[in-house]
DNA sequence: CGTGCTTTTGAATAGTATCAAGGCCGGTGG
DNA sequence: CCACCGGCCTTGATACTATTCAAAAGCACG
């Protein structure tokens, strides 16, 4: 079982949740969970398919789509290292949406019977994952309004400024992440089209660029701006 | 101060977060919290102002909003009885929504220092609260997806279903909540006019009926048949 | 160096918001 | 009790935004 090296309590990623358990734990957790890494583009788990625990990302980059009418696929979440997939459920409960990795990405699975006794034993757990939720929930009420209200060219912004709030940028402001024109289309809720329409004048005004596949915003605060009439921005 | 009666154990709320937690600290509860009704109308709290504590509806109903650029009104949530308002924060932090009673609501306040103390010692409570997080995170993600995916038409029956969905019918199938044909709109986050426009047709094919200011939905199945095509529907 | 996918751009269309006007209550004060 | 007022609802006309369909250009990969 314990194939999965290195073990919890030596672990790098540090805001993991399992963290948050009693040392004994720790052991308990890193000897029984599961640990891979899945390829670019791989999924981690399927809408419709039954929960039979909690996903921890340990390192990488993760969306969470839901797919729609006529196969329309909305990036609900994106979600980094620390992060938790597939919300807390009994076995007999199905995914509403799916998860996919962005790059390769290490994943650690923690089974439902075994996290139910965690939870119980574990003061610090459970109240992190609490905290954890209700601040995923507020993001996502925010979320939904900026969908129903803003305009295309908004959307898109607001979508570009929640990738960089996610997973950073790196030293010459490029998003760490590396999303497509219709990915970003996905996130903001418009076609691939019109994504790339919103962006062009962007360009041109230099507030972000293109390098390959990498985007960077030269100037994050000027897009905050522009969406900022919209009220609290992430 | 135990000037609100009736306590918390004899309360008729029955799926009141504060039933979870053991009797000795629902007494304390009971004794430490504040309870009012508040007028139809009448906000429980504001947008960007202190999260103190967390409010428990007693018995009533109530909206969760989101205003944005032009002071469009949406909103992102509904809340009945038991329900949960405000989500765990700390003092210094703010709310990102406001709430407002739908009609006279009755509901009960507990303060941040107190509930420090009750998740710590009270695993029922803080358990139940971390499932109940999570499961309204999940909707919220789906609503996400219908709100920006949908047509007009789809957004407003959508938005009926949920109005059902959260506080239901009584018996001659009328919804149990009051809701103007505006505020269905901010649901649907379509405008007034388009709300009106898209009810028209559903009034005439008899799939809902205007009784003064009661809404019926006479056959729900039919309602949800035309939005199945998005996939899973509350 | 094709082949297939993504991106970009264009043109036509469809869907929704906006503006405007009239009708319908419900509440208020004479 | 009735007339008036203001807000909400409904409907129409118009303008605009975004989608759809289409085609060409760019790019990655075998």
């Amino acid at each position: 079982m314990n194939k999965n090296l290195p073990a919890c309590d030596t672990c790098p990623t540090l805001n993991c949740f399992v963290k948050r358990c009693n040392p004994d734990w720790v052991e308990r957790i890193s000897y029984r969970k599961n640990t891979r890494v899945y390829k670019k583009g791989e999924a981690v788990f399927l809408e419709n398919t039954p929960i039979f625990g909690l996903f921890f990302i340990k390192k990488g980059q993760v969306k969470v789509v839901s797919t729609g009418f006529k196969g329309k696929v909305q990036i609900v979440r994106l979600a980094g290292d620390g992060h938790i997939l597939g919300h807390s459920g009994k076995n007999n409960e199905l995914y509403t949406v799916g998860a996919f990795a962005l790059c390769d990405t290490e994943i650690c699975f923690v089974q439902n019977d075994l996290l139910a006794d965690v939870f119980r034993e574990n003061y610090d757990f459970i109240y992190s994952l609490m905290i954890y939720y209700s601040k995923e929930l507020r993001k996502s009420e925010i979320r939904s309004k900026y969908l129903a209200t803003m305009n295309c060219n908004d959307k898109v912004i607001a979508s570009l400024l929640y990738i960089k709030d996610v997973f950073g940028l790196d030293k010459d402001n490029a998003l760490k992440a590396r999303l497509s024109t219709k990915e970003i289309g996905q996130l903001a809720a418009i076609t691939p089209e019109q994504a790339s329409r919103e962006m062009a004048p962007l360009r041109k005004e230099g507030l972000i660029e293109f390098n390959g596949k990498k985007i960077s915003l030269t100037k994050p605060e000027k897009l905050k701006e522009i969406i900022s009439k919209h009220g609290l921005v992430f």
